[in-house]
DNA sequence: CGGTTACTTGAGTAGCATCAATCTAGGTGG
DNA sequence: CCACCTAGATTGATGCTACTCAAGTAACCG
């Protein structure tokens, strides 16, 4: 049964059950399995733009990244990945991938091979819904994120960078206050648009308020509650936005 | 044979395609077609977010817009969309649709029913081919629409938006230098992140450059190459985005 | 342990949003 | 057919968010 009721971080689901569905229809359906597994290391990279099209690739452990660059040659991460999560899903369009994928730590991968792909989509059900769903869910996301790029302030941005972060680790088992960024903090900034040092200055003012704590990689949610309103539109018109930069001045730190 | 070359419109010929394999698929394979017709007028809405997913709609003519609201009620357009648009893939994810349409003028579209959906892909190759390129194309586009929501500036914004109505008129076959916008200015602002007021103001600036000539929702180009300059990045950084405010002051109009 | 990369913090300012007022066009009803 | 009304668009003045530049600190890696 692949009705599962679906929530918010279903494309970890969705991804775990796509490679269900592989194993399961390639066996039913007797169609012979070519995926191969391999190992990626930090900074490593997975495909690059322009490179013809293989297939998707699921990943099983670790953290990636996708850009793209422009003509003037600077780099844009559109999404991080994680495990679960389907790579080069852009690569149908014109037969050759379209972004970069660079690895943020050791990670496995696996590959389903075009061929395969099809013979899974036109075999089994499952799949094919899996995959169709996998697609769709990419699209929701896009558009939650532009929403978020237009209309969302610097502390805001940071806020749901943190939350979406911590809700994709609670659905993969994780705890979901005890976080290990696999980015860096230029990575984030870049993502999520906006100037490394706004990023550095919102994380402090956030610790200042005891919202979270962070040292180097390592991340504490305390209040998520407060993460969450911080995140939210109405809360932020009055004090939290307009204090960002000046609560240090004002010098309180509740 | 589908294997076209294919350009950067091409998700117009894909849409395009896609029509052409359902009625290809549909008689050779003895599909019985469902997929009704429809016509709609403006303002009038095709589905709205949280709907059952019933199907794919493709745009046969006219124009529409997609947004998402907010949990505080405000609402962001996520596309514009063209004959030959493929509307609704996001439904796919829970099964219901996560965006609004809405059309900006009279138009018809072709509802592809979920269930000859499947038997389509299952049956028909290039149906497959078609529904996942243009379902890849949509990622591909989200992400290059995010790139500039990030690092364009607002005058930068406004000449990409107007050459990419450009190109996708082109690739219609229509003009490239006419035409005629089917969304309001404030459309315009909400869609690229800024406010109607920059909007207003840029396309000043751009018929004081007699880069263009813009009467209500009638568009001329008058320099394309010129705008093409402005869109791109390293261009901007000394003269013509600082005068975008200011020129008005130093009364030139060269 | 020196060199590189990552991050933090401060000061100054540009770009753009916001507020407010005016203008225009299309539609409606008397 | 004209006067009115409303939605859409323009233009100006002002202020704030967040970028840029700059300098310093901390972590990492061979």
């Amino acid at each position: 049964m692949t009705n599962t009721i679906y929530t918010r971080q279903h494309i970890i689901k969705a991804g775990a059950t796509l490679e269900a569905c592989i194993t399961n229809a390639s066996t039913r359906y007797n169609i012979k399995q070519t995926n191969s597994h391999r190992i990626f290391h930090t900074k490593e990279s997975l495909f690059s733009a322009g490179e013809e099209f293989e297939g998707l690739y699921i990943l099983r452990s670790g953290s990636a990244k996708s850009f793209i660059t422009s003509l003037d040659g600077d780099e844009h991460i559109t999404k991080f990945f994680y495990p679960g999560d389907l790579l080069g899903a852009d690569g149908f369009d014109e037969h050759k991938y379209n972004e970069n994928i660079l690895f943020l730590e050791t990670s496995s991968v696996c590959l389903v091979k075009e061929s395969d792909l099809h013979n899974l989509v036109k075999t089994s059900d499952d799949f094919r819904s899996c995959l169709l769903r996998s697609m769709s869910h990419a699209l929701v996301k896009d558009n939650s994120q532009m929403m978020c790029l237009n209309t969302c302030s610097s502390e805001q941005k940071v806020a749901r960078f943190i939350i979406e972060l911590s809700e994709q680790f609670h659905s993969l088992g994780l705890s979901c206050t005890k976080l290990r960024l696999s980015m860096t903090r230029t990575d984030i900034a870049n993502y999520m648009g906006m100037a490394i040092e706004t990023v550095s200055r919102i994380l402090t003012s956030f610790q200042n308020k005891q919202v979270l704590s962070i040292k180097n990689r390592q991340l504490t949610i305390l209040k998520l509650d407060t993460l969450y309103s911080l995140a939210s539109k109405e809360q932020c018109s009055n004090d939290f936005c307009a204090n960002t930069y000046t609560e240090k001045n004002i010098g309180a730190v509740y």
